[in-house]
DNA sequence: GACAAGCCTATTGTGCACAATCAAATTGAG
DNA sequence: CTCAATTTGATTGTGCACAATAGGCTTGTC
């Protein structure tokens, strides 16, 4: 045992977050293997599929709160399989505007049954699963405005 | 929005248990920076200070739910800095065992006041802390067992 | 219209995370 | 004892994540 009790708490908080988000990605990376998506390339496609308008590399990063150091190869990748586009802005050639092709779109659909249930898959109901939503949504209000 | 609702279900709890855990990550990375530990290397020393007796590379990784490829390089570093001592068990010689060093042992002390409450850097109370604790230890469990 | 400040993306380097593969050692069946 | 299956850790290769740095673009101010 530690001799120190905060590091008990954080063997019992911190390392189940950590855990917990990991087993997640290998949950879906079988799922989405078929697809040819990674988990966090998977995330990003849904951050798009769920945006109004094509976002920059920067609003695109302030959504899923990654960096373009993450991004820009991440989007690479992605536009090298022919899902979505990156072009400068011709406005302000500082932006690099994203916008889906008719393939990435069209992907959403394929991916329809991919998570047969985000629920099932943890193996929790529908208000703990609101419950989870709500305290980690919090925690990274809360982490980000201290940060 | 997305046209299917298990993707709108997705953005709304895989992308926060994603996003937070990597804000804690973010959140101890200045803290531990003292110590010369990255998160993942703290972790691994809360898991050699709670145990009885030296482990081996996979007991490790089995608490840890890390596999060799991952902690071998990472006990590595942790060895280079003095913290432990990574030996080829005599009797099984397929085993490594990792062992504290003093230094290693002496480094929770040094650490003792790192998370001045990790409570308080979540944003939550304790309440809210053992429920999100229930909540991701069951769904840790429910994923590895359908692994 | 020139200039300083701030914004935005790319680049570089370190360190996880994991799948796939490999090699070595133990175990167990015959 | 012998050999095949299993166990165990290391190695290799790809892909995040992020800090630090650099450089280009725009904007606001004169």
């Amino acid at each position: 045992m530690p001799r120190h009790p905060q590091h008990e708490l954080d063997l019992q908080l911190c390392f189940p977050l950590y855990a917990a988000s990991r087993a997640l990605t290998r949950a879906y990376g079988p799922l989405l293997a078929e697809a040819g998506l990674t988990y966090p390339q998977y995330l990003t496609m849904l951050a798009l599929w769920s945006s109004d308008a094509p976002p920059t590399v920067g609003q695109l990063g302030a959504k899923l709160r990654l960096d373009s150091g993450t991004l820009t190869p991440l989007l690479k990748r992605l536009e090298a399989m022919g899902l979505l586009t990156r072009l400068r802005d011709a406005t302000d050639e500082r932006r690099v505007v994203v916008t889906l092709t008719e393939a990435g779109d069209a992907l959403q659909d394929d991916l329809a049954d991919v998570p047969a249930g985000v629920v099932e898959l943890l193996g929790v109901d529908l208000a703990q699963a609101q419950a989870l939503r709500g305290l980690l949504d919090d925690i990274i209000e809360h982490l980000d405005a201290n940060a």
